[in-house]
DNA sequence: TGAATTTGACCCAG
DNA sequence: CTGGGTCAAATTCA
């Protein structure tokens, strides 16, 4: 609700502090990978790591979010708006979604006729949708269709004069919590490595009170196998095109290979409509993003509403989280195009029209 | 066995 | 009428 709008400057300062805490966390999960029994004075755990990096990520993916989304008549993204995507402060989308219709759901087909549709069933269909026309969107084309929230498939299809099909997904907690964001993925024409995602709609869901299981669970060594494992397992991956392996196949769209990885080191993140940002930032890539970070870790680490946002929850109830997207342990694959991307986002992306250094001493504070 | 994905049909906006 | 967004039964998977 517009009650919870923050100026823009705010709002650049968290994105800043987000994207940089990710990426100091990122580092030092590389340097714990890459000596997990070494002396790298690590007093954090991989896991913990892990966490901080999704919490900075989804944090500020919240923020261009819901200040997308409040804004969805300028170039919003950093123009201010509700801090979290939590529910607080945000109102549904005057759409009217499907709406009740989602309640006929099985039982119009329960019964001795749901072995196949029956015509008088679908008949029933007509008019119990309508497709979403006004909605918030926004494009990111991205090496990797992860971004921490929690989606399931619902549709793919070919799309005329496109190479390749585009993949519907929903959000998981649409039954749950009547969450209405979407997002399409769709790899590029001119670079299939590419991923264009197009979200529409915020997510009105509560994802972030779920017990990170992975976190609370430290009785067990740290694994990077399983870590990876479960990240496959818990990555939404498209089975574009029929011969892309599906995540189970451990090349998925989730893992891509390290070679592809070197390759999308000259990949480019990009934020498209929502999100206004030129490369202007380029000159600030000189940041010494260790100090700015040790400026704003101080500041909000302790801020409770950060952990509000941790995406690391994994369904109660579950003794196997397999679909839950949501939890997306940070892999040693992984971790590299995050460093990548964050580098890419960082430098050449970030804008922000009222950004004032001096709103970032590099000193102390 | 429950949850996620696949897939073909349905439905609507343009 | 067509393209594309969504539904939901069937299938797959862990």
């Amino acid at each position: 609700m517009g009650t919870c709008a923050i100026e823009p400057e705010i709002l650049s300062k968290k994105l800043m502090k987000g994207l940089v805490q990710g990426r100091d966390s990122a580092t030092q999960l590389r340097t714990l990978l890459c000596k997990p029994f070494g002396d790298h004075g690590s007093v954090i755990s991989a896991e913990e790591l892990a966490e901080k990096i999704l919490t900075s990520f989804d944090e500020t993916i919240s923020l261009l979010t819901s200040s997308s989304s409040d804004n969805s008549d300028d170039h919003g993204a950093l123009n201010g708006g509700d801090l979290m995507n939590d529910g607080h402060g945000i109102s549904p989308e005057p759409l009217d979604h499907h709406s009740h219709c989602d309640d006929r759901s099985s039982e119009e087909y329960s019964g001795e006729s749901s072995k196949k549709r029956s015509a008088p069933a679908l008949k029933d269909r007509r008019g119990c949708y309508k497709r979403r026309k006004s909605s918030q969107s926004w494009t990111t084309i991205m090496p990797t269709i992860e971004d921490g929230q929690a989606w399931r498939k619902y549709g793919q299809k070919e799309i005329l004069n496109s190479q390749y099909p585009r993949a519907y997904f929903r959000c998981t907690r649409k039954n749950e919590q009547g969450c209405r964001a979407t997002k399409q993925v769709q790899q590029t024409q001119d670079n299939p490595k590419m991923y264009q995602t197009t979200y529409i709609g915020q997510h009105t869901c509560k994802h972030i009170l779920k017990a990170p299981q992975m976190i609370v669970d430290n009785s067990e060594p740290y694994n990077f196998e399983s870590l990876v494992n479960n990240y496959k397992a818990s990555t939404t991956t498209i089975d574009f095109d029929h011969h892309h392996s599906r995540n189970k196949n451990g090349s998925g769209i989730g893992a891509p290979t390290l070679m592809e990885e070197e390759q999308e080191q000259d990949q480019v993140l990009m934020i498209k409509e929502e999100a206004q940002i030129s490369e202007d930032l380029s000159e600030k890539s000189s940041f010494d993003t260790e100090d700015l970070w040790s400026d704003f870790k101080d500041i909000e680490l302790s801020d409770p509403s950060m952990g509000l946002l941790s995406p690391n929850g994994r369904r109660a109830g579950t003794d196997h989280d397999q679909g839950t997207v949501d939890s997306i342990p940070f892999s040693f694959v992984d971790r590299i195009s995050m460093d990548i991307m964050v580098d890419d986002f960082v430098v050449k992306s970030i804008d922000f029209p009222d950004f004032d250094e001096a709103e970032f001493p590099l000193g102390s504070a």
